[in-house]
DNA sequence: GTCTATACACTGATAGAC
DNA sequence: GTCTATCAGTGTATAGAC
């Protein structure tokens, strides 16, 4: 009935269009070209375009998530857990780097999609993991163990700091780096420690 | 020739329509109807739809590095420069809460026509002045002033945390503040000190 | 300057042969 | 499962009347 092989080699291609172009720029035809067959076939295995995307986007988005959840469900110190978490988040940037902005253009084009997908994918075990995080920073906090800081300004502030070299990349690469790729390949391979040394720094008593 | 009033009605239902949906999402149909006037008196006043988004971008574009450049410009004390630019940086973003994520949108969809429309719009300036700002950085650490951080690494940090929360606003509503848009603002209006607490912790020496 | 009507191109989707 | 050919819908753009 269906060719697993086939079936990969689409979602492939698809997903290298989608994540470049988003649902409104790529077009069937692009896809079925990088994939090496035509639209038909396209169309026999995904139905519409629609599906298809729905396909990329949520097999993106709850990787992304789900691969955070993991790492937020490690029970270290805090402040172990942070440092282990900036490492391992930006490993997983590093060897998706599009993926970030993937989905904030997705969020501009369609929030209400966005939170629905979210919500069907496993909202519940997410949150329960922030509020467990928010706990501890609290904890913490309370205990005089790190400076005050309110927890989700300190959670927002991590990822964001993480998040934004992949977020402004071609803009990064131009203002700062006169766009010289290897330099900016330096700087997010340096990145991880830099963002670790200001959370950490802002957490000190 | 030109009816500057109708112009202007156009370029704000435009801006609009391209903010929320980038140029793929957006329909000409949209963009006339929101304006109150019909599709041929778009293309009679702007020709194609190329060159009516073109104008929307460069504006936004344009706008958004100028306002940049201005808040760089002051020759403050380092410190003070940076708490200075923060508070600015993040009263023009909460009157323009979806700019950054038009621009980054853009530039997703074609990195290289955001890089030639920096070139065109005066990328001498914003070099000059980033270059200004990294050399008081590097004197700064130079004499002990403030702890060694590398100046891209600073900067790009400032920009992150600042931007962040607009780049990602619903899908933060939603994780952290479970969609109350009240909680949210409120979040938004103690960014600024949060940031500026963050940036200067990390300079201490 | 502004409208209605329409031309023209593109793209997603399907039919049907192999 | 895979292809070619084709349809139907949509969207940009223009022609021409007022």
């Amino acid at each position: 009935m269906i060719d697993r092989n086939t079936e990969q080699i689409i979602l492939d291609a698809a997903r290298q269009i989608f994540i470049i172009k988003g649902m409104d720029g790529a077009r069937m035809q692009e896809i079925a070209d990088l994939a090496g067959i035509n639209k038909a076939l396209l169309h026999y295995y995904f139905r519409t375009k629609e599906k298809l995307f729905n396909t990329i986007f949520n097999q993106s988005f709850g990787d992304f998530f789900s691969r955070i959840t993991i790492l937020m469900n490690s029970d270290n110190d805090l402040l172990l857990k942070i440092s282990k978490f900036i490492e391992a988040y930006m490993d997983i940037m590093l060897k998706n780097p599009f993926l970030p902005r993937f989905i904030i253009t997705e969020i501009n084009r369609n929030p209400q999609v966005v939170v629905d997908k979210f919500n069907s994918i496993g909202a519940e075990i997410i949150h329960k993991n922030i509020k467990l995080l928010e706990r501890q920073i609290k904890d913490e906090v309370q205990k005089g163990t790190i400076k005050y800081i309110d927890s989700k300004q300190l959670i927002s502030s991590i990822i964001g700091l993480c998040l934004f070299p992949f977020l402004a990349e071609p803009l990064l690469k131009m203002l700062l780096f006169e766009g010289d790729q290897a330099k900016y390949d330096r700087y997010l391979k340096d990145r991880k420690k830099v963002v670790e040394q200001i959370i950490l720094d802002a957490l000190k008593p």
